[in-house]
DNA sequence: GGAGCGGTTTGATATATGTCAAAATGCGCG
DNA sequence: CGCGCATTTTGACATATATCAAACCGCTCC
């Protein structure tokens, strides 16, 4: 549980577009944009501090005062909401490329906690600069709205599936979805480690981890999956996709 | 269902800005904003339409181009998404001085519908206006990303209910925040009309419009609250706060 | 005023998921 | 290698909510 900031190592926005380049990190940040070589120099005024985390670091704890965005480089995080009589809830699984921090922009104070899954990179975005560069370019500006906009449509997707769908379903959304962001990282979609434990799976699916382990070793049996443990193997993609489409 | 577009009248921010000042109307929108008479000019230059909508229309579908924000003047809406499959829920219910439309701002199209739920009237806001705008002003430009900012603080909030708290729980959560909400507009917090049913009510909260009813019933027996039908009366707060807090 | 109709309440029962408990498995560490 | 601990699986049972059905209520419209 320490904070572990391992190093402080500034990188300019260039620096970053160019290791995205060769190493597909930062693609929500940077990928859409289309910089004309003028642009670029601009978006090297945003300093971009780098920072290290190892599993159960947090990123940020609820409370904590708001100064940047965090783009994952590397690793992997979940974010939590906790309620006053202790309960907690996790409300996503982030992964490399992905922007975290949006929450706090309306309070200037972080809603909830972000801990490292495993070891991980992150570049924090201070969000003055993000403000004052997209001013000045408009098309980082419709960026951070489209990635804003993105996490709204996100949660209402999870809205739909904590509301109408029961734990299988639920289950097979989880996977289908895991399994489209890794292809989309250039991993298999169809065989994957998980990072995350059965207590924080139903955390995330509002679900008690024992129905998720039920729900597991039921499309092992059906022979839609293979699961040990946390490696997860996908046999019919076309089943765990009926799974979630009918709700028989 | 059809779709009134009762008038068009062409409104001026500015002129938004008084009407607001005199009736609360866009507290959302403008009220954080301090504007110098400077920007006040560079405002006007938005133009922004007003529109009348009667229970039962569409604001939007889902599926719709993307062009505008909505403030809601006056009345409310829900927002809705679809399943595949035709089950659908509800995602929230907006009122007077809230923003809606934020969800298309990611993919140029509407992703859920919204409909009114009385005779109500929005200015359309168009985007590519209001982010140009921004531009120019760094307050309008912050106040936005605070508005997107708080719906993905909104949607985290109902994913722990969703997730996380029973029947009566939500329902509880639900009645406190239309409470605080009637409250923060100048309406009583204690004695106000639902003007949802049961059913739409259920399907916010993740339930069957039977529960939903019977918790109802379980809080009038306790004391807690007095229902007829749509009509509401809390009269007992601290126990609905209460219910909230513990899982007992 | 009464018929008809959508919405609401209430009851009886079914079922999905939660709870509790124990066994099995995986894994780090001495 | 094997001990000990955390996690996962599996089973038996409990319970919250869903489902189905009927009665009730409040409206609109004739």
């Amino acid at each position: 549980m320490t904070k572990a900031l391992t190093l402080q190592q500034p990188v300019t926005l260039t620096a970053q577009l160019r290791s995205h380049c060769s190493t597909c990190n930062l693609r929500e940040l940077c990928m859409p944009i289309d910089l004309s070589p003028n642009d670029m120099q601009r978006i090297n005024a945003l300093t971009m501090l780098k920072r290290g985390y190892s599993r159960g670091d947090y990123l940020y704890h609820c409370g904590d005062p708001f100064h940047s965005l965090y783009a994952i480089r590397s690793g992997s995080f979940k974010t939590q909401v906790l309620h006053e009589d202790g309960r907690e809830q996790v409300t996503g699984f982030q992964m490399t490329g992905e922007i975290i921090g949006m929450d706090a922009i309306c309070t200037d104070v972080h809603t909830c906690d972000a801990i490292a899954m495993e070891s991980s990179e992150v570049c924090a975005l201070p969000f003055n600069q993000l403000e004052a560069m997209s001013r000045e370019l408009p098309s980082l500006q419709r960026h951070l709205h489209k990635i804003m906009s993105r996490e709204i449509v996100r949660d209402q997707g999870i809205m739909l599936l904590l509301g109408s769908m029961r734990a299988e379903e639920r289950l097979a959304a989880f996977l289908l979805n895991f399994s489209q962001r890794l292809a989309a990282r250039g991993f298999s979609p169809s065989q994957f480690q998980l990072r995350m434990s059965r207590q924080e799976i139903g955390s995330y699916l509002g679900l008690k981890l024992e129905t998720v382990s039920r729900a597991f070793s039921h499309f092992q049996n059906e022979g839609i999956i293979n699961v040990k443990v946390r490696s997860i193997e996908i046999l019919d993609l076309a089943r765990l996709q009926a799974c979630l489409k009918c709700s028989n």
